[in-house]
DNA sequence: CTGAAAGCGCTAACAA
DNA sequence: TTGTTAGCGCTTTCAG
């Protein structure tokens, strides 16, 4: 690792002499400046990070935060981060809280002392369900900017990017119902999150807005991981003529959708499934699962470019909330 | 962010003394310390972390380069290293290659500026096939220490942790040899890379050595990840009489199950299926998939100990390759 | 056109 | 026991 200083010993001038030139000012001459960019090229000079991080008190990284990422959502909006970050000239910090509030609040004190720019996170589940958020306004008060995405704090006043949760479950739920099901089981593992509650709305909200559906909506509710693949068969065990299903995590969908044919259901004449997966599982259904997609890596994507306009803005910015498309995938496990 | 200054003015002391203070140096005096202590507390005083690296010419930050973040293998050692480095206060610069040689190169040259204090990688897919290794010693003889996970150069003389390919199929190849099982298929599509090589050989080593084994093995190749599950169902087609599968990557062994199912046959009674994957598949399949499972985030543990080892060690040390050990997960696919 | 010097925030040798 | 100062590598104002 070659400096400047060096560099400008063996040229035999100044450091900065060689610092403007390799900078490209006008100030110096231009075979001053031919002279000492071939001598950078050829010690491979790079300029220090680090010591541009302190002078210029900005460290073009990001700290990423991210709950889980052996799941293959945040995985894929890691993606989209660094891809997007790479593509800005940022190189990102990953974090990860393993859904840990203490986890979470230690990596952001960790990094809020100049090693990055700005934090762009989604929020633990311990963190969520014991609604903490102190740690994330202490942040803030340093003046460092968070984005949240997915799952976001409704109390923290700063950038978010999320899908319309809602709308998504409603939607799924609506094409159940045009299908003419009648007896509807909605799956939940994650009811601790905040999207899982708008979810869950979103299904109910549109049994309810169908005046031809005549029954209430069976509610199945998970709560360890676990218990996803014995409580789903205790379902059709003890619910006979389940027509339709619609789960809300990323894994269920699959699990009910195979469990269903354990039990002989012919999919989708005899019933529906719709998963809210990314089409990592579709290897491993048949027929392929139906789903709400969200574009994860978009999600990763957006927040980044909100994050680095809101880092490189002079001027004070109205804090933004940017919803993501969602799409709804029909395969082989819907009609 | 306060910085040592501020708090030296506001106490009207010199900024060394709350240096030395903070650092509980013996040289000041026992109230000064105390006082000073309150003092950075109270306005939440954290000393800059690029000060502090400018300084010692140490950023206690490694650089990761994973070729995949969507592979779960992958996944699993990125949290491997993730939680070993935060044990050992490092941080984590993540980069992706996404399996490109350029991509890997950049990011080895985008860090290798003072950004980090050591690599550790897995090479990607286009660097292995087309056998790229100056920009790994590029960065070594800059005096940065590179660690290679699972796919390793073999020319590149630094540290690495792998684990036994060649012994891990050769173990699952022979059980499926102990079942007395006369028309084993081997399904590969990973033989770009050093991994699949490996675990090839130690497929066919492990039928060459099974004197009563009549057949050839039969291979699979597989060079387009699209075509798993066509070329996989052809098999079934063509090919009577299968009655052993090794599949070698983590996603065939499942696919090759459940269109074995689908094709009417008993698991494992007509047919045993060992496959190299993950327990995050296991949710998918019914029976349980067997498998050979590396121990991913060990990897990565074992990656950070070694790698940090040689970044704080003084003298030079002897380059280490370190074997992880493999487990044979014997479950409902096998007798 | 080129160089000297200050300063980003911190530590540590040396002075007082 | 406390303070002064140099220096990590860089940019930039100000002098020359």
């Amino acid at each position: 690792m070659i400096t400047l200083k060096e560099l400008a010993e063996t040229l035999g001038v100044s450091i900065s002499t060689v610092s403007k030139a390799l900078n490209g000012s006008s100030e110096i001459g231009g075979k001053t400046i031919a002279r000492v960019k071939a001598a950078a090229k050829e010690y491979n000079y790079k300029p220090n990070r680090v010591a541009l991080s302190l002078k210029n008190s900005k460290t073009k990284t990001i700290g990423v935060i991210i709950p889980n990422i052996l799941n293959h959502f945040f995985a894929k909006v890691l993606y989209g981060i660094e891809r997007e970050s790479a593509k800005q000239g940022y190189t990102i910090i990953t974090c990860l809280s393993n859904e840990i509030y203490e986890k979470e609040r230690q990596s952001l004190d960790l990094l809020a002392n100049g090693s990055v720019d700005g934090f762009i996170m989604s929020i633990s589940e311990e963190t969520q369900k014991n609604n903490e958020s102190s740690h994330f306004q202490d942040v803030l008060d340093q003046n460092i900017p968070i984005l949240m995405f997915d799952r976001v704090a409704e109390s923290i006043n700063c950038d978010k990017v999320i899908i319309d949760d809602f709308q998504a479950a409603y939607k799924a739920t609506q094409h159940l119902l045009n299908e003419g099901r009648q007896h509807i089981v909605l799956i939940n593992n994650i009811e601790d999150l905040s999207v899982g509650k708008l979810r869950a709305q979103g299904c109910k909200q549109a049994i309810a807005d169908a005046a031809y559906y005549k029954n209430d909506i069976i509610e199945l509710k998970i709560d360890k991981i676990n218990n996803l693949e014995t409580d789903i068969d205790t379902l059709f065990v003890t619910q006979k003529g389940i027509d339709g299903i619609i789960a809300i995590d990323n894994l269920s969908g699959v699990i009910a959708l195979n469990t269903a044919q354990k039990y002989g259901y012919a999919i989708p004449r005899d019933l529906s499934v719709i998963g809210f997966s990314d089409d990592n599982v579709l290897p491993f259904t048949n027929p392929k699962l139906s789903t709400v997609t969200q574009n994860s890596d978009s999600i990763g994507e957006a927040s980044v470019q909100l994050l680095v306009n809101r880092i490189e803005t002079k001027e004070p910015l109205e804090v933004l909330t940017k919803t993501i498309d969602f799409s709804l995938n029909l395969r082989g496990t819907t009609l």
